[in-house]
DNA sequence: CGCTAGGTTGAATACGCTCAAAGATCGTGG
DNA sequence: CCACGATCTTTGAGCGTATTCAACCTAGCG
């Protein structure tokens, strides 16, 4: 039986692109203060403000969002445990979008300046890094094909895969379903549809024994045909192991 | 009469965020390979093959898009003079999405590895590029909203607004129209609709006197009525000028 | 016990799609 | 030089997906 994996959400994020050495994983606890909880509902990003503080979401679901004038609310995507939140506000100094917490959320800072320092001694943890903003880069485009060129009924079956293969990513699901705090409102605002809409289409799945959602928890009933549906094609999501020594001269410029 | 700008699209994008000094500008053009024209529909990144090419769009118009299965496809962005491409498909080796250019293009190549060294003589430079791709993100983000909660007419009014500002930043668009190669198919994708649909709104747009497309050419006819219609607040292009020693510590770690 | 948040359902409507056909422009080959 | 094909635009008609409005249900909580 193997023993359970203690490590922070981080960690195991990281993991997933680069195989860590113990010095590694050492380093990247290292930068992460104290984890302490947040409620739900509350902004840690707040749209037109400045933001300069960087967290590391240990548990718990948050979001990115904007609001129209009119109040019509879009969900950019769903912030889960092991994200990184707040590293591009940082550098622009100032943030377009709002984020807040879906659910009561533990979450750890991280000081910029030592994120840097790590990387210093760390090359190959700035390279899990970089790969770790280019998956999210990866996910807002698929957002943008699911909601651009997929129809009620396929974009949710899409999303409901993407949150649990996200999930399995940190040992937050298991084969084939997971906890979720996600109401029907929030999936008519990530996916652009109507509550009502969202609570028709998911009857139709539940009744076609393909997902239910109950009890605050997902349960892919037939992940193979929920796939097919959808056109879900994981490879934006999943991170290949890098080679021993990868691309290092990228960072380092040696 | 001010004398006409003559540095590279790439300078004058990365100006927006930094003022550059003399010498961050002859840096900048020393890492652009000569440019060389690449014909329109060629593919600059192919979908699930590897990608070790970064590129400098000097001249042209490109896009970033996926194909479902069944041949539904989606612009992800507009990529445009001044624009960096492949980037983030250096980083993750392999792309999860295609690049194809609209029209011929030039560009200039950049060895990935004398940028990183340019970085090392100029950090502010580091900065601006990191801001850029920021900025990347914002666009996509916007994007999302644009289709999850924008009607076909908004839309519409949106993206020419926010291609109008992006050409201007690279000075090539007048105070109310730019030169484009866009189709009406072109729009389809990139917004989410159909051909016809987009045929239809654009001819509203275009007896309410606010935009017309002729001749290869987009004119604002009512910038402001616009910028109501479709909710458009810029901000997320703007790129405010940086103080004199702007956050280097964030990449040198000092 | 009444309030609130979330879920469910029906009916009418509207926005956008598909199918179909035709006009306009342009390059090319006979 | 004109005909033909290709690409892009335009318009009509009918249909379907998703929206809006409205009402009602349920569970949890103060």
């Amino acid at each position: 039986m193997p023993e359970p994996d203690q490590s922070s959400r981080l960690v195991r994020k990281l993991r997933i692109s680069i195989r860590l050495t113990a010095s590694e994983i050492r380093a990247i606890e290292r930068v992460q203060g104290p984890a302490r909880t947040i409620a739900a509902d509350v902004d840690l990003i707040t749209a037109g403000k400045r933001s300069r503080t960087v967290r590391a979401i240990e548990d718990g679901w948050a979001c990115r969002y904007k609001l129209l004038s009119d109040g019509r609310r879009q969900i950019i995507n769903f912030v889960l445990p092991g994200d990184i939140v707040g590293l591009n506000e940082y550098l622009v100094g100032e943030s377009d979008y709002s984020v807040t917490t879906l659910t009561a959320v533990r979450v750890s800072s991280i000081a910029p300046r030592s994120l840097i320092e790590v990387f210093g001694g760390h090359p190959r943890l700035a390279i899990a890094l970089a790969w770790s903003v280019a998956r999210y880069e990866s996910m807002l485009a698929e957002q943008i094909v699911r909601l651009g060129r997929r129809n009620a009924y396929e974009r949710i079956a899409h999303i409901l895969l993407e949150l649990h293969k996200r999930l399995q990513a940190v040992g937050l699901a298991s084969e084939s379903s997971y906890p979720t705090p996600i109401t029907q409102e929030m999936l008519a605002d990530a996916l652009g549809l109507s509550i009502v809409h969202v609570n028709r289409t998911l009857g139709r799945l539940r009744r076609e024994r393909l997902v239910s959602i109950d009890d605050g928890r997902v349960v892919l009933r037939d992940v193979a045909a929920l796939a097919a549906i959808a056109d879900f094609e994981a490879s934006y999501l999943l991170q290949r192991q890098l080679p021993p020594q990868p691309r290092a001269e990228m960072l380092t410029g040696s």
